[in-house]
RNA sequence: GGGUUCGUGGUCUAGUUGGUUAUGACGCGGCCUUUACAAGGCCGAGAUCGGUGGUUCAAAUCCGCCCGAACCCA
């Protein structure tokens, strides 16, 4: 026991802590083979009896989500973090392995955009080695400020676990996880359209594709019929009125599309019709996929506007027009303008076909166009030679179907999404800062070559194959692939990098955190990558999170000033409290509002607790060691409810109700633990008899300590301090196990509550009446219910008057003024007549009732002339006291009634 | 337009095998220095449980429709 400061101070102890575990073991996984550093504590009555031994502890990993290195860990990442990190703290306490790491999906986009700003400079300018270094480094300056938030918060990760993608052991792995699907021919190579970004310049996955809303023009485009000269407009019928947002893409059409049942069209499939100013001939088809209802409900099918012209495309087996670059213009082939940037080639094509007569109309449309969720820049479909991964829905939902989806509901997401799902995923970029394809191509005949899993890690672009010659063509004259991977090729095996895939054998670990705006692609991924490598889920639990908003209700903005970072709160007030508020803004699964005042009741709590400990380290001794202590009723009961509590909570912590665990938890510590029972024995501790003392102290001490324990994993910085403080403690509250009290009493726990109510009772009514809640009273008389002995000891030290425990009736006249029927007895049993009887028993005089109930323990009662009969069960007659001559206060209690002579 | 979720005091939130007076927090008002704590204790006001129709003896809870919000998708 050391001296106790008279207040928490968060500032200084916290980062005390911060410092303490950063240097310790505490968060460490035990790795197969590995001897245990640490024995984990035993403290003599509140443990399991046995923990088992190291060897045989269970595994507990969680498959951490790698988070983008922005350099911002912002607070939509700290509740998930929070919640990993509630759930690795809690699994510690019972005694489990954890596993809780941290990896870094470090390749991408942004940081090469990131990079191409800060070095002024394009990726093309300098070698890709040099490139990828300034990435590398960009990205570790990146980490490094997130993991300063990280550690703010308390979390405990097992930093001896960190991975970052961009690493060579961890995109090594993900090159053999490429060249294994390969072999599995679950990876190929083909042309086929893709979705493209102009502005990035790569191919682009369908879930990273995203749809914003965007205002434009509908051109309303005569094409006249073919071999018609357009401009003597002789023969309309054979001519077609098409509507387009896209007039850019006239140049790329190849055939148009109308509905069958549209008899503004009828018999014009078939036909054929000329692209004005393009020259190019093409067909009508009929196709109920046409939207009637739009524009003249003629469409031009290009290739490609979108997704339906891909189709259309397939379907009838069209030729292939290809009208732009990567960079995003129009090829130099298209006449006069080739060249053009998309923007300005659709104004002057406009412009030509108002020229030429062939602009009908031109009017403002609202539409959603897809765009490049990294740049927002609308995408392309070009089609292109490159590396996909096919994507097999049913074996993914099948997968799927065997995860345990917290809330349940998010699987639909998944599957909602699968369904959807039309185009395999393409996985090559044509980017730098990623895992290159272990690939080459022959010089020769093209023979494409992927690297066998043992020569990898390996760069293409700079190492030739290990094989000297193609094993088509016999030549040896090598080009490396210079695509890169997707970079949720990387991610989509983090389950597999964490358990040492492929070395280690792999099953699925138990925990996959993560919210649900990634369900469609990281979860969707991984299962895909498991299933197809593996043939396995990839976890056992996936516990989805909801979004944060801020104090408003809206998503957090800085242009809303509605953002809060969670530094800022944890400078205010503290990484216990912001913890808390994190915990309790709702049950996981569903969005939570940050709210301050979440944080204040927190930090309230947090000082709470610490005077409860300050209290109970200036009445407890080193040496607690009691032998079979005189407990009284009081200290079975809170001992009792704590070993309730204890299990209570753990169920609540098993399901993932972080919320509900807090809580209840809270709620013992204030109120059962300091409220009534810190009250209760104040008296015994004062002045009691050293046996009924030690008893006290005993109790408090244990009690206490478990809160301690089951706080840990919610306010891990206060229970560390607080456990320090107390005798007889030895090491981190994080290395010790969940209490197991086995102090289950249902009798104590009966008449302890009854003892807390009468305390409270009088502490409120002392407080009403005006009186100091100390002063002495003349006497209490207790009618309690049920129960003819009650260990009156303490409540009397408390609130400072003789006991007189009664049996039967108070001497008091008690005069029946209501009655309350019991719907739950009275409703099943007359049904339809409930509410006659009801309305009739408030009608009857309570007085009668209770005479009568008194008599015969049953109640005949007229409805509506029908007479019934009543069990005693059926009602309860209010009765309120009324002072005879002498001055007496009655009170109620649930199972009691209370006189007090003041 | 489709899928999913949600709507409970001023604000946030608990509460679904249907059953007495709907949980707690923050805020608000009043009272009280009591040998851990005024960063506390006690008391109070404040909710027709989004609206509507239905099922039922009985609905915050189950069903239909409507209104509103969020997320994902088209």
């Amino acid at each position: 026991m050391t001296e106790i400061p008279e207040t928490y101070d968060p500032d200084a102890i916290e980062p005390k802590w911060r410092d303490q575990w950063a240097g310790s073991d505490l968060y460490r996984y035990e790795r197969s083979g590995e001897g245990s550093e640490e024995d984990r504590e035993e403290a003599d009555d509140i443990d399991a009896a046995d923990t088992p031994p190291e060897s045989d502890r269970p595994d507990y990993v969680i498959d951490t989500p790698p988070p983008y290195p922005t350099g911002d860990f912002h607070i939509g990442n700290a509740l998930g973090w929070c919640y990993m990190d509630f759930a690795a703290r809690y699994h510690r306490l019972q005694g489990e392995n954890v596993l809780f790491p941290q990896g870094w999906d470090c390749h991408g986009l942004p940081t090469e955009v990131k990079v191409e700003e800060n070095k002024d400079t394009h990726r093309t300018d300098v070698s890709r080695e040099q490139f990828r270094e300034w990435c590398t480094s960009h990205t570790e300056t990146q980490i490094d400020s997130m993991k300063a938030t990280m550690d703010e918060l308390g979390l405990s990760q097992d930093w001896s676990a960190e991975f970052r993608t961009m690493d060579p052991e961890y995109w090594g792995r993900t090159q053999r996880s490429f060249a294994a699907m390969a072999e599995d021919d679950y990876v190929y190579r083909d042309e086929h359209p893709v979705n493209w970004c102009p502005r990035c310049e790569t191919a682009i996955a369908d879930a990273e594709v995203e749809a914003i809303d965007r205002g434009g023009a509908l051109y309303y485009v005569s094409f006249p019929g073919a071999g018609e000269d357009a401009d003597t407009d002789t023969d309309a019928e054979d001519g077609i009125e098409i509507a387009t947002t896209r007039p850019e893409l006239m140049a790329a059409c190849v055939a148009i599309a109308v509905h069958p049942e549209d008899d503004r069209y009828d018999g014009r499939a078939g036909e054929t019709v000329e692209v004005p100013l393009f020259g190019q001939d093409v067909e009508i088809l009929a196709d109920s996929e046409v939207d009637p209802d739009f524009g003249t409900g003629a469409v031009m099918i290009c290739t490609f506007g979108d997704k339906q012209d891909v189709s259309w495309w397939q379907e009838y087996d069209l030729p292939l027009r290809q009208v732009f670059t990567e960079d995003g213009r129009l090829t130099e082939d298209v006449a006069e303008f080739g060249g053009l940037e998309i923007g300005e080639a659709k104004e002057r094509i406009a412009t030509e076909l108002q020229k030429s007569g062939h602009l009908d109309d031109e009017e403002p449309v609202e539409q959603s166009v897809g765009a490049c969720w990294r740049c927002d820049t609308p995408i392309e479909i070009l089609s292109k030679e490159q590396w996909f991964v096919r994507v097999d829905t049913e074996e993914i939902l099948d997968k799927a179907q065997d995860v345990e989806w917290i809330p349940a509901h998010a699987y639909s997401r998944l599957e909602d999404w699968a369904d959807g799902m039309e185009w395999d995923w393409v996985i090559s970029r044509q980017r730098v800062f990623a895992t290159p394809i272990p690939a080459w191509f022959c010089a020769e005949c093209g023979h494409v070559h992927v690297a066998d899993s043992e020569d990898l890690p390996v760069e293409p672009t700079e190492e030739d194959p290990e094989i000297d010659s193609c094993p088509e063509c016999g030549a040896s004259d090598w080009a490396g692939e210079t695509d890169v991977m997707d970079t949720w090729m990387d991610s989509s095996i983090s389950p597999l990098f964490v358990s040492g895939w492929p070395e280690e054998s792999f099953s699925p670990v138990s925990l996959r955190p993560q919210g649900h705006d990634i369900i469609r692609t990281w979860a969707f991924y991984t299962l895909l990558r498991t299933a197809a490598l593996e043939d396995q889920v990839p976890w056992e639990e996936a516990l989805i999170h909801g979004m944060v908003f801020g104090e408003d209700g809206n998503k957090m903005s800085k242009s809303r000033d509605n953002f809060v970072q969670p530094e800022e709160v944890v400078e205010k007030h503290s990484a216990d409290a912001f913890r808390q508020a994190i915990a309790l803004g709702g049950q996981p699964g569903s969005d939570i509002q940050f709210q301050p005042k979440e944080v204040t009741s927190a930090a309230r709590f947090l000082t709470k607790t610490w005077n409860i400990t300050r209290f109970a380290t200036d009445h407890l001794e080193e040496d607690l060691a009691v032998e079979d202590p005189a407990y009284r009723d009081a200290d079975r009961w809170i001992l009792s409810r704590c070993s309730q509590v204890a299990s209570e909570v753990a169920r609540d912590m098993d399901d993932y109700r972080f919320d509900r665990a807090l809580r209840e938890l809270r709620e013992f510590v204030w109120h059962d633990l300091a409220d009534d029972y810190v009250e209760l024995i104040k008296g015994r501790l004062y002045e009691g008899r050293p046996g009924e003392r030690d008893a006290a102290r005993h109790a408090l001490a244990t009690v206490l300590e478990a809160s301690l324990r089951m706080l840990a994993p919610f306010a891990p910085f206060l229970a560390e301090e607080a456990y320090s403080h107390l005798p007889g403690t030895e090491g981190s509250v994080h290395a010790t196990v969940w209490p197991a009290l086995d102090a289950h009493d249902e009798d104590a726990q009966q008449r302890g509550a009854l003892i807390a109510a009468v305390a409270s009772e009088v502490r409120a009514w002392k407080s009403e009446t005006g009186r100091a809640l100390n002063a002495d009273l003349e006497r209490i008389e207790i009618y309690p219910e049920g129960t003819d002995h009650l260990d009156t000891y303490d409540l009397s030290e408390t609130v400072g008057a003789p006991i007189y425990v009664e049996a039967g009736r108070p001497n008091v006249e008690l005069v029946p003024v209501d009655v309350e029927p019991d719907h739950s007895v009275i409703g099943p049993e007359f049904r339809d007549r409930a509410g006659a009887v009801v309305s009739a028993l408030e009608d009857s005089d309570p007085g009668d009732l209770k005479r009568q109930l008194e008599h015969e323990d049953e109640i005949e009662l007229d409805t509506n002339g029908e007479v019934v009969v009543l069990d005693s069960e059926a009602i309860e007659v209010q009765e309120e006291p009324r002072a005879g001559g002498e001055e007496v206060a009655v009170l109620e209690t649930d199972s009691a009634t209370v006189l007090i002579f003041p």
